[in-house]
DNA sequence: ATTTTCTTTGCAAACGATTGCGGGAATGTT
DNA sequence: AACATTCCCGCAATCGTTTGCAAAGAAAAT
């Protein structure tokens, strides 16, 4: 019941706190007889450190926090996978926060981040966020923060993201290359830096071909639901020959409207997503997807915070994942 | 950089740190002027409390580990929704671990927990977990466990999860009423209490109508992979006419095999899962299911460990949650 | 034999907050 | 005017661990 402390040990063994704290440290100072008494003591007593009590001495305290705006089934799972990935032999621990997309909830985070005096702080920003006031006030507080998926470029905080504009421009170049020339575009929220990202890597491709970007080829929802009212509409249109999403979670409303309306993938439509990979995969037939992995994700980012904990801020500020395509049997060729 | 603690406030105004102290807390010791004072000074300072050393000095820690074996894109991120949920208004922060399925991560992890003493565990037991030793080692620790999901029915644990004996009759049940006599049950591990549990649901359906169950038309996998492989078999005998899937996973593989199979729902097949409701919801045709709501267990589950917390394990050992059918049409009648 | 060096250990403060106890001043009661 | 209450506040210990410094004893060097 009652916790064991170095107290206790010490007591047991007639030597003093400091003694029996270093020889469990394996300290220089202390014999080897003396650590191998107080180990084996420790042992017999079944002794667990009060890591509160260590880290509050040292003035750390050994945890991480993850906050996420939302639960998203198709990244969010691979990305805290990453995550502890990373994590596993470091001496973090990892908390996490949601801010359900909300600012206010979202300063309140960071606050009990200060308060909890995490070591480093991996955030992805709400939707609603346009300031970067309390991410500064994290770092004016000691703390590390890397911001990832949902960055402000302009802001001059550490972040990491995939690179965006290049992630479209392949998966739309396939589609090119496939001779498709009607493509239509689905992305979403125009607000965020990603979706203006890709929108870029789609328009790219059209510039670089010298045509003309059709605006009304370019679908931005601000939640996939407005999907099931769209897309009836693109698909009917017979010069529509091929799909870019931007996202899973796009392509998972995409794919299920063409199936509503009876197209076959790819001899009706074809499809092309930048994808974590999971639902391409597992669909029928599978689709041709650029690689947006979750779980590189979640790894690349806590190693890079982990690293820059460890060098304080050392690091550069933006760091670029690239992506590869990934060809299945969504697109289908067709004569230019 | 320098944090500001309760005792510069004690020199800035010329009064104790217990003063401090009190004032900040609302202590009715202490006058509302010198409230005033304190409160005041506290917020031009930016004064921030200092959890570790609060928690450390009272001998809590705020802290609510959630242990999970693996992390399911259909289950865990609403699940985690309904933890947020539930710990919204409460003083408990949320760390979480992954025991990746494996026995020595998860005493590994628990080993932690005790380190960190937090003050109650919400775990899933990984597949290959038979012994509760660890479990019972938590709570000879003085923290509160709640076991969900995978638990062991047999032990003396504190336990939440919903009934699955009725949540499978349900289904199978659905199916029998529209004529459905061979029927698959697609289950998974069959080491695991929640299988044989709903495995048991299925059988039930049968014997209450007097009829044998064939047992190769139960079907189990340790990774729904395997589904890829079996279920043409079993698709292609053209007396099957439904298929119960106990599972998100399992039904997401199903589906995709029939389409493989270019066989159409409910026409050619009859189909009831047990789900959360997003895949079926979003699938066309929509899937008629049992709700299992990942969310509505996370949230119970917290919000009891909570109340064990705070009435220090006076409730009852075990806790189960209801389910209901979800009509839609995946299930087509057929003369008996 | 004296000094120096090295090895091994203990003393006590510190980290930041909370809290039981005691006491001085102000107020109230006869 | 003497006493009892009440109101505010400070003292000092405490939580469990780490760590700078001192020190005691043994070994080595002179």
């Amino acid at each position: 019941m009652k916790r064991i402390t170095i107290k206790d040990l010490s007591e047991l063994l007639n030597v003093s706190t400091s003694t029996i704290s270093r020889a469990l440290n394996d300290h220089p100072d202390i014999s080897d007889a003396t650590k191998k008494r107080v180990r084996d003591a420790a042992e017999s007593m079944n002794y667990k450190a009060n890591l509160q009590a260590r880290f509050f001495r040292k003035k750390l305290s050994g945890l991480i926090a993850l906050v996420l705006p939302e639960m998203n089934m198709f990244y969010t799972p691979s990305f805290i996978d990453g995550v502890n990935k990373a994590l596993e032999d470091s001496p973090y621990s990892l908390v996490i926060f949601q801010s359900n997309n909300d600012v206010k909830q979202e300063k309140n985070i960071v606050e009990q981040c200060i308060q909890w005096a995490v070591e480093g702080v991996l955030i992805a920003l709400s939707k609603n966020t346009t300031s970067v006031e309390h991410i500064q006030e994290l770092e004016f507080a000691g703390i590390e923060c890397l911001l990832f998926d949902k960055i402000l470029s302009e802001s001059q905080l550490h972040s990491i993201c995939i690179d965006n504009v290049k992630a479209a421009e392949k998966g739309v170049e396939l589609l090119f290359e496939h001779g498709h020339r009607n493509i239509v575009g689905i992305f979403g929220n125009r607000n965020l830096n990603i979706t203006k990202e890709r929108v870029m890597g789609y328009e790219n491709v059209y510039i670089k071909h010298g045509l003309p970007v059709s605006y009304n080829h370019v679908v931005t929802v601000n939640e996939p639901e407005q999907l099931d009212f769209i897309l009836p509409f693109i698909l009917e249109s017979s010069k529509v020959t091929g799909i870019f999403t931007m996202s899973d979670e796009l392509l998972f409303y995409t794919l299920n409207n063409i199936r509503r309306m009876n197209l076959r993938i790819p001899e009706d439509m074809s499809l092309v997503s930048i994808s974590d990979g999971i639902l391409p995969n597992q669909s029928y037939p599978k689709i041709t997807y650029v690689k947006d992995s979750g779980e590189k994700m979640g790894k690349s980012a806590m190693d890079t915070l982990i690293r820059q904990l460890e060098q304080k801020g050392a690091s550069s500020k933006l760091t670029i994942l690239s992506t590869d395509l990934v060809e299945n049997h969504s697109v289908r060729s067709i004569d230019v």
